[in-house]
DNA sequence: GTTCTAGAAC
DNA sequence: GTTCTAGAAC
């Protein structure tokens, strides 16, 4: 039939631009860097930015100024940056709050292009913290301490690893990051978590 | 990454 | 009936 050949096309035609469209909220750390309201830390190396739907009561992003999509994209000669971005994490937290913990890492497949740095503390408290995802991307092996990132780079020359184990992690069942509980529940969890609020702080360990 | 919402789970 | 999750978004 001579209209089924011109609906696939007008099909396809419009899958194509669907897909630009939907898809172009991955390139938006790079606005965000650039957002007076956001930024926090700017010098000729790297941007730091507040995180715009914070996990926790603090949540920052480090990103480098020179372009690297990803952790694929990570060579040897970027050891020395990776370390400065992490030392720069680990100045901003104590400056934000010497008390409480936090951890400094990245997400083994990200949702956004531009390599970020996640600087967030350990209370997870946090309205925009919603669901499996946000909480499995965080306290599982999903999140990657940026120590071992930098350990794996010196040792082998590049970050890569098999996709399909990380995205697993994002359905595996909750679980408190403190005491290891599992909990049915996101509205269960995070009233759970609240009874640990006095732990995620560093003085009394 | 978020928003929206259908329908599963309770 | 309400709470909660999970998949589509043109």
């Amino acid at each position: 039939m001579a209209t089924g050949g011109l609906k696939r096309k007008n099909d396809s035609d419009n899958d194509v631009k669907a897909k630009k469209a939907n898809n172009f909220w991955k390139g938006g750390l790079l606005t965000s860097m650039n957002d007076p309201d956001l930024q926090v830390f700017s010098d000729e190396r790297i941007t730091v930015i507040k995180d715009k739907y914070p996990k926790a009561k603090y949540h920052f992003l480090i990103m480098p100024k020179k372009n690297i999509p990803n952790l694929k994209s990570l060579k040897k000669e970027d050891i020395d940056l990776l370390k400065y971005m992490e030392e720069k994490g680990r100045e901003l937290s104590k400056s934000s709050d010497a008390e409480r913990q936090f951890r400094y890492g990245y997400h083994s497949i990200p949702s956004m292009s531009h390599l970020h740095l996640h600087v967030i503390s350990q209370d997870f408290d946090s309205p925009c913290l919603k669901n499996k995802k946000h909480w499995n991307s965080f306290t599982t092996e999903y999140f990657i301490d940026s120590k071992d990132i930098i350990k794996t780079l010196e040792k082998t020359g590049k970050v890569e690893h098999e996709s399909f184990h990380f995205t697993s992690l994002l359905k595996s069942d909750l679980r408190c990051h403190v005491c290891k509980k599992e909990i049915k529940t996101i509205p269960a969890l995070k009233t759970h978590i609240q009874q640990h609020s006095y732990q995620v702080k560093t003085t009394d360990t």
